[in-house]
DNA sequence: CGTCCCCTTGAACTCCATCAAACCTGGTGG
DNA sequence: CCACCAGGTTTGATGGAGTTCAAGGGGACG
């Protein structure tokens, strides 16, 4: 089940941004300046960090969750199954992102590196130790984890009530406004992670991209790589009709 | 846009049942004994207690967030709209069930009550003090929102791979569960609402609900009251194909 | 008793899924 | 170094689940 074939190193030598990186700004993903807040994370003393290749699980759903994980750097994909094999991406995960922050016993949802990753694996029990003894930790994962309701509730407005175009012009925008607004995004996940994102099939991305592409929207470079051309008739076409 | 036309009530008499309620056991909705479990509340003191009518209006998507709420009795709808009118609802809120708790200026999604309602009404202010006088409180609101957030992702598989059939019976059984694992299950919300829910047209869920009666798994039965009949296919109706 | 609203049912259509095949691309081994 | 291969991607043709449009019940309330 979880045969992860990853390096697990003791401890980081240097300190990743600030523990809210991800959801306070819109984040400036990886910056590889090293040290740069020394005094801002609470849980860097309890983590290990471990060096995943891509495609790499790292739980499934049905695990016993003894752990949960921040992304250091890379991409990572959340996933549930139906028992006839359908998958539905949670989320994509980037730095600074958490998972596996359920107060149950087992992972409800899979794991698995979209890209070569980087995560800290702190330790449940270790945790708990560390909410027993610095109780503002509390509020910050509550804060953290209000955040990704926020955006779950965003993703069932798309999945329930957007037509196709509409979920890939969301997609690529939630794409590039994590990335700061920029108007090149990487695009790091293949046709069906998007699909199995958006709740269509690889054909239908596919086709959208094409559209997008003839419509001037976007244009689609090497190495995983979207430009948008017209930020505001995607936008247009994200929230509406 | 918020004119609550709502009895607004000093403070509750009687104690509501125990703050997490709804999220940790199957949830005892609305129990009408009396003050059993007094010493439970640690938001208790900051509540006001507000009486409204089915279909009411609590709070508009784009208010300025103030006040958060708990349900006492009643069902109420949370929902976000596109602009085009389409309309996506986010969840379903029973007794013991709480909204509003995103740290953010303004709603992020609008309320209404669906039947004859109670709620709590705490103002974030004052929550806010009280985060800081109970540390504990935190760690409470942390696990109602983790809760929530694996019911969301829950929803984004419904509503990303699941059929209308599947979707339906996830719904009722959902309903059961929540109301104890019943037989017999309330079902208070109109079919559009059902329909914006699971992300289909009420037609459909309308067809849905049909086809189910007549496959003998339910029955409908009058006060929008329905009889599961047949518990195990539709479980595997609703976590499979 | 009438009216309104919700629910149900029917018929036609449409968007997306499905099935199928060609295309591209990066990695591998000869 | 290049041909080959395997995987993902794109494109095409067809089909179907669910929507849309439309009309007919049925219950609640005045």
């Amino acid at each position: 089940m979880s045969a992860h074939a990853s390096t697990i190193v003791a401890q980081p030598t240097r300190v990743v941004p600030g523990f809210l990186a991800a959801t306070m700004p819109p984040s400036l993903s990886a910056m590889p300046k090293a040290q740069s807040t020394p005094a801002a994370d609470p849980l860097a003393a309890i983590t290990q960090v471990k060096v995943m290749d891509r495609e790499q699980p790292i739980f499934a759903e049905g695990d016993a969750a003894d752990a949960l994980f921040r992304v250091v750097d890379g991409v990572i994909r959340l996933y549930k199954l139906l028992p006839a094999g359908r998958r539905q991406i949670i989320g994509f995960l980037q730095a600074g992102d958490m998972m596996g922050l359920a107060f149950a016993e087992r992972y409800l949802y899979s794991a698995e590196a979209v890209t070569a990753t980087t995560v800290q694996r702190i330790s449940r029990a270790q945790l708990d130790d560390l909410l027993d003894a610095q109780p503002s930790l509390a509020r910050k994962l509550l804060s953290v984890t209000t955040s990704e309701l926020v955006a779950a509730q965003d993703q069932m407005l798309l999945l329930g009530r957007k037509t196709a175009l509409e979920k890939l012009a969301s997609f690529l925008l939630a794409l590039s406004e994590r990335a700061g607004g920029k108007r090149l995004v990487g695009v790091p996940m293949s046709r069906s992670d998007i699909a199995d994102y958006l709740g269509l099939t690889t054909e239908t991305v596919s086709r959208g991209f094409t559209k997008l592409k003839t419509s001037r929207l976007i244009r689609i470079l090497d190495g995983g790589k979207v430009e948008l051309l017209d930020h505001n008739a995607l936008a247009d076409l994200a929230d509406c009709a």
